[in-house]
RNA sequence: GGCGCCGUACCCAAGCGGUAAGGGAGAGGUCUGCAAAACCUUCAUGCGGCGGUUCGAUUCCGCCCGGCGCCUCCA
């Protein structure tokens, strides 16, 4: 096990990890909320979820990786965000909110499929877990940190000391805080609800019985209620983003440490949002970008995963498409050179124990060990592949075994052949023949009709390539 | 109004007290009939501005300018 530091919220600095059980963690990774197609910003969190559970595995911990959906709640109403016509529109195609739930949790897990995030160990729905979330709530209720008002059941912030601990908040400077919502059933602005039987949202899809009524969770309590099943009641790392910090975790650990009498999560960590132009991309303020936007426009989704790679998680990262083309060409070159290096390697390439290649097999490690520094691991990445000192294939385990984290499919990109673009078997005849043909004219060295040949094929998006062993060519 | 974050070359982006990682683009070169690709080399005396602390600051402190986020569902 190589030791670890994170920065974690709760106190701002970089701390040495020291899981609960020595060699194991349990992460707990916020989930989306299934109500729409996640934008390449939600995306990038999942990057780095993904990326934290693959190198907390590459430094020898064994992690339980648990990630909720939330597909309960607020699906319908909330009509001053915009997302009303997503719904509104599968309403009119007769689905029920179940439905979809279901076809956006699909969605999710095919974007981030093809970004080569690794499916969580433990992935938990809201809906599932309703009554995990009532018997929570029922003890947090025995503590006597509630009460009922209005028709809902209110946590109490007032008894629960340290509140707000995570953000920074200062309950006093709230009272001049324009924006605050006004519910004359609260005790304190900051008091949140646990169980609503009467909600700001008229037709609420979706109801269960409760000690208190029928109605549905509080927006807070399905992450404490899951995360204790599946994780125990303390848990190791809980990772979301940056937005959540104020409201939504700083209300989880109040309720379920008030539930338990002990600390829920020993590390948070957040990432920063990707920004675009002018701010942060968002559900609520019309158009975004998905995955699918991406590749229709030709990217391909591990360009955009590169792309992510490149910058910290706690940093804002800022999209552009003159920034995807960059990672694009990154990626392009990468797999390149691999392939290079794999048409040296003669030996099967095992993981360098020793020798150069080893230093920077290890620089990689300690990069990602100071808090997920993935742009340096990348770094190191190139480090390796250029060192000259390298032998093609220790390079090539090298990075192969670097991938495990990256997830950059490097193993296939090396694997690939040149032409990975197929034509149709008649096409690429079509276009063998041209080349036989301009194969003629170069010896006759009639190089007037070689070059219009290639300038022919080029025009019609096929590039060729003169080598040593002949020409090759592949589809632009 | 409150709280937090950030300003590094043409672009993206690390570094956060010891003299500026990496990638892309650009430039030069090798190779080539010419290209393309590949490979090699090169590319910030400088890190928004002004002060301060220090032997030493991009890194710490203060002020100013500019940008962003959260306080409402939101990654």
């Amino acid at each position: 096990m190589h030791p670890i530091r994170l920065f974690n919220t709760l106190g701002r600095e970089l701390q040495e990890f020291q899981p609960v059980h020595p060699g194991k963690v349990g992460f707990y990774g916020c989930g989306p909320t299934v109500y729409n197609f996640a934008h390449i910003g939600n995306l990038r969190m999942y990057v780095f979820e993904d990326t934290l559970a693959r190198a907390l595995r590459y430094l020898g911990y064994e992690v339980r990786h648990v990630m909720n959906i939330t597909d309960v709640g607020h699906l319908t109403g909330d009509d001053d965000s915009g997302d009303d016509k997503m719904v509104k529109s599968a309403r009119e195609r007769g689905q029920s909110v179940l439905e979809i739930a279901r076809f956006y949790t699909d969605a999710f897990f095919r974007d981030t499929g093809l970004l080569n995030i690794r499916r969580p160990d433990v992935v938990c729905k809201a809906t599932e877990h309703v009554a995990d979330m009532i018997d929570l709530i029922r003890r947090i209720e025995a503590n006597g940190y509630t009460y009922f008002a209005g028709g809902n059941l209110y946590f109490d912030v007032s008894r629960f000391p340290g509140y707000g601990r995570l953000a920074l908040l200062n309950l006093e400077d709230l009272k001049a805080g324009a924006r605050i919502e006004v519910d004359a059933n609260k005790r304190n602005p900051y008091d949140f609800v646990l169980w609503f039987t009467k909600g700001k949202f008229e037709n609420q899809a979706l109801v269960w019985d409760s000690p208190w009524g029928s109605g549905y969770p509080g927006w807070h309590i399905e992450c404490s209620a899951m995360s204790m099943k599946y994780l125990g009641e303390s848990i190791d790392i809980h990772a979301g983003g940056i937005d959540h910090i104020p409201i939504h975790h700083t209300n989880e650990i109040a309720q379920s440490e008030s539930a338990t009498g002990k600390p829920w999560v020993k590390y948070w960590l957040h990432g920063e949002f990707l920004v675009m132009g002018k701010g942060k991309m968002s559900k609520s303020s019309g158009s975004f970008l998905t995955l699918r936007s991406l590749t229709d426009a030709g990217y391909e989704p591990l360009d955009y995963r590169y792309f992510c790679l490149g910058g910290h998680y706690r940093s804002q990262l800022q999209f552009s498409f003159e920034a995807l083309d960059s990672a694009r060409a990154s990626r392009r070159s990468l797999g390149e050179r691999l392939r290079t290096l794999r048409s040296q390697a003669e030996p099967a390439p095992a993981v360098p124990a020793d020798g150069k290649a080893r230093v920077w097999l290890d620089a990689f490690a300690d990069h990602l060990a100071e808090d997920l520094a993935l742009p340096r691991a990348l770094a190191d990445l190139w480090g390796l592949l250029r060192d000259p000192e390298v032998t093609p294939p220790e390079a090539l385990a090298g990075a192969y075994d670097m991938d495990r984290v990256l997830g950059l499919g490097l193993r296939e990109a090396a694997e690939a052949a040149p032409e990975e673009k197929a034509a149709s078997p008649e096409r690429a005849a079509q276009i063998e023949r041209r080349i036989a043909e301009r194969a003629a004219a170069k010896k006759a060295k009639d190089w007037a009709r070689a070059d219009a040949i290639r300038d022919e094929l080029k025009a019609e998006g096929v590039l060729l390539t003169d080598g040593p062993s002949g020409t090759t060519w592949k589809l632009s």
